[in-house]
DNA sequence: CCGCCAATTACAATCGTTTGAAAGTTTAAG
DNA sequence: CTTAAACTTTCAAACGATTGTAATTGGCGG
């Protein structure tokens, strides 16, 4: 017993301490509480086997009745290691820096769920590339997170590239191609788009068109597969660009509605929220689906079956896409080299288009 | 100068320093690379008057060269300020852990948007307190956050009210009344559901359904202001709970419509979700809207114009009642005791309930 | 030439934990 | 009774920044 910080003779001199409202907000003051020192405590409270059975209980005990709590900030920079990964939504093409994708809201949903499962805490920034270059790297190097998923690559591939060679615990939702450094999961969107068109075409499409801005890589995918179907077919197909926000795209739609071609008998929407807004507008124009026109969406949110006609569909596995990134994050973090995954797209017909 | 810790004799010794790739990681690196102390590098970066013009520039460009930048740990755990706020979502009353709600995601997505707009960052964290009620204490007396902004009061009111006591900078969406001692912005749902089912009434509905879960407060706010109205009208109104999460939802209400009671000709839906389900289930079991039955949501979420017939619902002012919540967190963070807000709900009348 | 003031910069304490090494204590074995 | 081994606990050095205070420098008026 060193130099007189232990409460030894403890009960001798205050009578009772549970009159007086000591707030114990660290360590210190706990251990001056327990009459130990902070290194057993901190020990005691992590569960270490270090320390004895009946101290760690007692300071445990001591530690609840007075609602105290580790310094987060203060354990993670010595320990070196937050349990925090970062999330981002890249909103590099959409002027409009509001976050509405509904799928891309699901997914967040999913992967914060994932994340909290193993014991993770999420941070959130939604980052609109403007101009800079460095927004992913204010993520990825401020020490504030171990690794970090990306939502989407938006037209930010060669950033997204760029840190990926230095930065290891970096997945991304979206696509992924031969030669790719970072590491991606998402749908085989050449594969989904050539479905759709030629589910399309099946079924008797004769004139086609995509809706859906390209600037982003996973929706252009979505536009080649599709427009190779259609050439492949000898249909013709045209690309009507769509904003992706919600706002903007309804208006966009019916500015499009207008000055349409009225042949067109078969669309390929860039996503089910698209799809949503062009039955919508079909409707208003008096348009039969799938009589007149038969319609595709992409995506199979739940909301899809719940639209009248119900939407025909290409579904994306979003739960399990969820887990896939949180596993490879993991992966990385210990180090192993977890690769991309492409998901197979998978046709859900429902009634927007004719059975054949 | 004191011990030989400057670069004197810089370049005589070493021909070239860039020829050496130094990864630069801390203060101390680039104070030692521009030949001052850590304290002059930290009020550099951080813009301070203090140093002078030239030096905070040179030693600005040194950073930006290596890709310098603070560990924000260290900092946050100096400077007690973090500039994080959490985002809770509490999710008592479900038991599917998974966050679905549309509504709930949408505010997520305008909170996360006004905070960063005001250099915040955000922390997410999906709660579920499962018997302990310990589940905000974690996120309040982390030291992680600033402040933290709850998304519904799930039927944790109390547990909320008792952090509300002794931690201020919390605000959250959700119901308010009399005595409340934790700040809430949200919406009159008694007025709300009023309002809904005074509109049903006054289109002739002689009969009604409220469809949704009421454990949560909000709900069954709802709830109690769509039977008043009933009430007073003399009509009868029976209470059928549905689950708020979209997986189960649409099986329940397939099974509550199998043993429903087919003269009732009015539905208040406790949301827009709920409200699309059951103009689905509609439609499969023949019934018209809104001919024999009509339909009323609340929420007005984007979706809600586009289903068919268009939904008539009550509207929450979303976006507003975000920037609502951050400003009064700001307000709390500087100690100002900004007080709860209830916004007036808004009849939004499409085409699922008859013109009078 | 001296002293004083302003402008810079260096020094050193601090934020609250974690953790390796050292120091004590028991217990068990020889 | 001695010594080693196994347990516990304390000590003190990080972690990487921020910031009040002291020290240095140069300029300027007297």
């Amino acid at each position: 017993m060193a130099n007189g910080q232990e409460n030894s003779g403890d009960s001798g001199n205050t009578p009772d301490t549970s009159g007086v409202p000591v707030t114990v907000r660290t360590l210190a003051d706990l251990a001056r509480l327990a009459g130990v020192s902070t290194g057993t405590v901190s020990r005691a409270l992590a569960g270490k086997a270090l320390v004895n059975t009946e101290t760690r209980e007692r300071i445990q005990a001591l530690a609840r009745e007075h609602g105290f709590r580790p310094n987060q900030m203060a354990s993670k920079l010595r320990s070196k290691r937050t349990g925090v990964v970062g999330i981002v939504i890249p909103l590099g093409h959409e002027k409009r820096q509001h976050i509405s994708d509904p799928f891309f809201l699901t997914l967040l949903g999913w992967l914060a769920d994932e994340l909290t499962e193993s014991g993770y805490d999420v941070m959130l920034s939604r980052a609109l590339p403007d101009g800079t270059s460095d927004w992913l790297e204010r993520v990825t190097g401020s020490g504030m997170v171990d690794g970090v998923l990306l939502i989407g690559q938006s037209d930010q591939f060669e950033v997204i590239e760029a840190v990926a060679r230095h930065y290891r615990p970096l997945v991304a939702w979206g696509a992924y191609s031969e030669g790719q450094t970072h590491c991606a999961v998402g749908t085989d969107n050449i594969e989904g788009g050539r479905i759709a068109a030629e589910h399309l075409i099946a079924s008797g499409a004769r004139k086609l068109a995509f809706m859906g801005e390209i600037k982003g890589i996973e929706i252009d995918e979505r536009w080649r597969g599709a427009s190779a179907a259609a050439a492949k077919a000898g249909i013709p197909i045209v690309h009507i660009p769509i904003s992706l926000a919600s706002e903007e795209m309804g208006a966009q739609i019916a500015e499009a509605a207008k000055s349409a071609d009225f042949t067109i008998d078969g669309i390929v929407a860039a996503s089910d929220l698209i799809a949503m807004n062009v039955l919508h507008c079909l409707h208003e124009k008096g348009r039969a689906v799938p009589g007149d026109v038969q319609v595709i969406g992409f995506d199979d949110l739940p909301l899809a079956s719940l639209t009248m006609p119900p939407l025909t569909t290409i579904r994306q596995e979003i739960g399990s896409g969820a887990k896939a990134m949180v596993e490879r994050l993991r992966e990385r973090l210990e180090g192993a080299p977890a690769g991309s995954l492409k998901m197979p797209p998978r046709l859900v017909v429902r009634e927007t288009t004719k059975a054949v």
